[in-house]
DNA sequence: ACAATTAATAGTAATGATTCCTATTTAATA
DNA sequence: TATTAAATAGGAATCATTACTATTAATTGT
């Protein structure tokens, strides 16, 4: 993976925000500083990005957002506002649970509890 | 809401599969019977199933995926053949856990393990 | 420093899932 | 049976994402 100025700045905006970004708005921030920006090559280098390991996936309904927390974590996704909450359920691993009950081979556990954040009760 | 024959076709294919079919599947289904069915009458009436609580959505990355089963439980997805698996795996209240610890109200959890089934070892 | 090589880009067209629109049909009801 | 409104078929529109292509720019060897 060759240097890019575009790929740089893509990485640094969502290495500076904990709101889970999604491509549309990392391509309005990365368009005030490179104003001729694609969205297209938004989306490639976010691809390459999690290619690479350097940032996470992680869908919200149909829409990607994008993390670079990449330790294992859970998401609580608020419907009314629509935020997304970092949270750490989980000490113990699933994965072995997984391995002997079900005999399956985990990569990766995404889980998002939906409901209301503190915010509006 | 009034009976239709097509809702009551959809219902029933929901419900005689374990596979958690997509709105297409489902289209394809349902024109063996009824051959001019639109796939427009299909997701109306998918979103109006859910709506009354009768199936249950989940997504599968982008697309919906549809679930007779309401009780709540959580999928492996294999990442070679593209399965779905039904799994239950925590007996414990979420609910309760999340609302002590983070002041937030759950409706609903939505687990997604991805990796690789038995039949691929 | 310079030319050659080829990955990365901008701009735009294409795709795929889903929703929306509208004239027509059909289930429910009086 | 006539009326009414919900449901339909068919197609257009939308939204996120990917694909295509001519051009630009980062890298490498000289």
């Amino acid at each position: 993976m060759r240097y890019s100025h575009q790929r740089e700045k893509i990485k640094e905006i969502v290495y500076n925000t904990n709101s889970h970004p999604t491509a549309d708005w990392i391509f309005e921030m990365v368009q005030r500083s490179i104003p001729n920006i694609s969205l297209g090559t938004v989306y490639r280098n976010l691809k390459q990005l999690e290619a690479a390991g350097i940032i996470r996936t992680i869908m919200d309904g149909a829409v990607a957002r994008y993390d670079w927390n990449k330790e294992p974590h859970d998401h609580l996704k608020c419907k009314v506002c629509g935020d997304l909450i970092d949270v750490h359920l989980f000490e113990d691993d699933i994965q072995e649970t997984v391995l002997k009950k079900y005999n399956f081979e985990v990569d990766d556990v995404e889980m998002t509890i939906i409901g209301t954040c503190h915010k509006h009760t």
